[in-house]
DNA sequence: TTTCGAATACCCACCAGAGGGTATTTTTTA
DNA sequence: TAAAAAATACCCTCTGGTGGGTATTCGAAA
C-alpha cells in the first residue's frame, strides 16, 4: 500500500476489486489505469472508449464497478448508466466528470450512480470513492458535496425550467424560429412567445446569446 | 523498456528527459505522470494545474520540455506557450488537447509549439512526440497530420475569420450589442454591422444561435 | 374545494439586427 | 508598385424578437 490514504473499507476486502474504465480519451484511459493499478487491491479488467464497448466489457467481465467519464462522444455517460442498469441492475457506477453544475450533477445522481468525482479532484478522492462504493456506500467528492449542500438553500436551482420550457429551449438552440417551434409542437406562436419570455425571466438571461450559453452550461444542447 | 514502441531517437539519449506537466484536472495529471514515468528515460519534475504555477515550475526546474493541456480554466494553454516563449525562448512544448478543429490547431501551431497530440490518441503517440521533440524535431499525431493535409485542399477552412472578425465574434458571444461593440473598439456601429454580416457569410450560419454554436465549436468562448 | 403552477393564447409598441447594397482607406501580399 | 484583402463607414427596408400586459383552462397539491 503505497499511498497514505486513510481508507477504512480497504482492509475488509479479501479479493481485488474488478473495475471497468470508460473514457473516450485513450491517453487519459491509460493514465487512469496506471493510477488505479498502483493499488494492488484494484484491478482494471478492461478499459474502453465508447458505450457499446462498455456494455460488452461489463457483460464479459462482470466487474465490481464501472468508472465512466460523462462526455463520451456521441452518447454520454448517462446513457451508459441507464442502459447498464437495465441489463445489470446491481452494477455499481462512479461518474468521473468535469462538470460541476448543480443541475447536471443532480440529473446524473438521479440515475442511481453510486459515486461522483470531478476530474479536477485528487486521486485520493477517486480511491476513497472506489472503496466506499465497493463497500456498498455512496461517495460524492468533497466539492460535489459542498455544491449539493449549497444548492439546498437555493431550491429553485435544480428544477428551474419546466419540461415544456426545456423542450422549447432545446428547439431554440436548434435554430428554430418561434413560428417553427409553434408548428413543431402544435401550439400557437403566442404560446411560444410566452414560454420564451418565461424562460428568459427564469434564467435571468437578457439575450439570446446568454440563453444559448445557459443551454450549453446546463447540457441541454 | 516495457513498451513495444519503435522510437529511434530514444537510444541516443544519455540522460533522462525532464518534463513539466500542466493540466487543470488533478486526476489526469496524476495519471499522465504515471504513464510517462513508466519509461525510465523520462522524468516528470513537476506537475501543475494553472499557468502561473507552470511559469514558476519552468523557471525553477528548467525542464527539457513542457506538456500542456489546451483548456486551462481562466487562461489557456496558448497563453502559457506565449508567456513562456518570451521568458524562455528555447523551451519546447507539446500541446495535449482534445480539440481537433483545423482552425484551432493551426492557431496553436503558429505559436511555435513543437508537438500536438490529441487526448484521444494513444500513449504511444505521446511517447513518440516526446522523443521527437527532445531530438529537435516537430511531432504531430497521426490524426492531426491527416487533418492538416486534408485542410490543404480546403484553403479557406483554416483562416476563416480575420483577427478583427474573431474579436467581434467574441464580443457578440459576451452578449455585447452592436452599439456596445462599437464603443468598445472605437469604431462606428456601421462597421460592426459590416463585420457581423461578413462573419455570418463566412461561417454560413443563418442565425445568432448558429453563430454562438460556431464560436463554441471553435473555442472562441 | 380552493389555490397554485403550468400551459395555453392574445394584444400592442418598439427596435435591434438581418439582408440588400456601395465605397473609401489602410495594410498585406504578390 | 500594383493588386488583393481587410477594416472602415454609410444607407435603406423590413421582420422577428423583446418587453409590457391580460386571461383561460387544467391538473395537482394543500
Amino acid at each position: 500500500m503505497k499511498w497514505l490514504v486513510n481508507i477504512a473499507a480497504r482492509d475488509k476486502l479479501t479479493q481485488t476489486v474488478k473495475i471497468v474504465l470508460v473514457d473516450d480519451h485513450s491517453i487519459l484511459l491509460d493514465g487512469l489505469k496506471k493510477l488505479i493499478e498502483e493499488d494492488d487491491m484494484l484491478s482494471v479488467v478492461d478499459a474502453v472508449g465508447n458505450v457499446p464497448d462498455a456494455i460488452r466489457a461489463i457483460d464479459k467481465h462482470k466487474p465490481d464497478l464501472v468508472i465512466t467519464d460523462y462526455n463520451l462522444g456521441p452518447d454520454d455517460g448517462l446513457s451508459l448508466v441507464q442502459k447498464s442498469k437495465r441489463l445489470f441492475p446491481d452494477m455499481k457506477f462512479i461518474v468521473l466528470s468535469m462538470h460541476d453544475e448543480a443541475h447536471l450533477v443532480k440529473e446524473i445522481l438521479k440515475e442511481g450512480v453510486n459515486g461522483y468525482v470531478l476530474k479536477k479532484d485528487t486521486k485520493e478522492e477517486l480511491l476513497e470513492a472506489i472503496y466506499a462504493v465497493r463497500g456498498g456506500k455512496m461517495y460524492m467528492s468533497t466539492e460535489i458535496n459542498a455544491m449539493l449542500v449549497k444548492s439546498l438553500y437555493e431550491p429553485e436551482e435544480g428544477k428551474l425550467l419546466t419540461a415544456r420550457e426545456r423542450e422549447i429551449l432545446k428547439l431554440i438552440a436548434q435554430e428554430y424560429s418561434n413560428k417553427m417551434i409553434a408548428e413543431e409542437l402544435f401550439i400557437s406562436e403566442r404560446t411560444v412567445e410566452t414560454h420564451r419570455k418565461n424562460i428568459f425571466r427564469k434564467t435571468k438571461t437578457g439575450s439570446l446569446v446568454g440563453l444559448i450559453k445557459f443551454a450549453y452550461a446546463n447540457n441541454l444542447i
